[in-house]
DNA sequence: AGCCTATATGATTATATAGTCATATATCAG
DNA sequence: CTGATATATGACTATATAATCATATAGGCT
């Protein structure tokens, strides 16, 4: 049985990953579904799938069905605020770094 | 080069792991020397000292050496409230699954 | 029924991660 | 200098993860 650090740390997991982000900042306006997100971050449907089941099972996620298609949607807005601080930790971060940034 | 996206993931990941979890959760009250930490969470010192280098490296912790100890500290206090909203969302979520929490 | 579209999943591969044990390095006390 | 303490690291193992390709499943249309 998971303890609550488990639970924690399934929930940072879920996001603490590129491919993931981009998903995440994508439903940041809404629900979208899987024919939306892949062509929108640019990477296999089959790959886009599994992020999307790793997220909706570690919570962070929730779906939708209609007809044949599936939305998935961000599931607790707080987590978008979770994004904006590591987002703004990031950005005080990168002047004490050495090297510089692709893109903002 | 890394880009944003990477960063933030990054950080997240830094966070994103039971032990490191612990660890965080240690130094909330401030800076503690890895001879304090370790016994804490009952890790090994190596694996706590892995870990606690991984969030250095990540831009989660600041070090700082005073003898012959090293002490290390949370580097942005917002992620002491990313954790808290985690463990949030965690206990909301937490209703809606089949397993019971074994300790809060 | 047969065919299309949307999504999920099995099998595989390459890479990353967490942990352990033994050892190296650094600083201090005497 | 010697010995003790604090921390870091090399080498290794076991497990997890991300990605890919091919295929399966499911819903809707004619």
């Amino acid at each position: 049985m998971k303890d609550l650090v488990e639970y924690r740390a399934d929930i940072l997991k879920a996001l603490a990953q590129p491919t993931r982000l981009k998903i995440i900042d994508f439903l940041r306006d809404g629900e979208r579904c899987v024919c939306e997100i892949f062509p929108a971050i640019n990477e296999e449907q089959s790959n886009t799938s599994r992020h999307l089941n790793m997220m909706l099972s570690a919570g962070v996620l929730s779906r939708r069905k209609d007809g044949l298609k599936i939305y998935y949607a961000i599931k607790h807005p707080e987590l978008i605020e979770v994004l904006d601080i590591v987002t703004n930790v990031v950005k005080q971060d990168i002047h004490g770094r050495h090297s510089l940034l692709k893109a903002a």
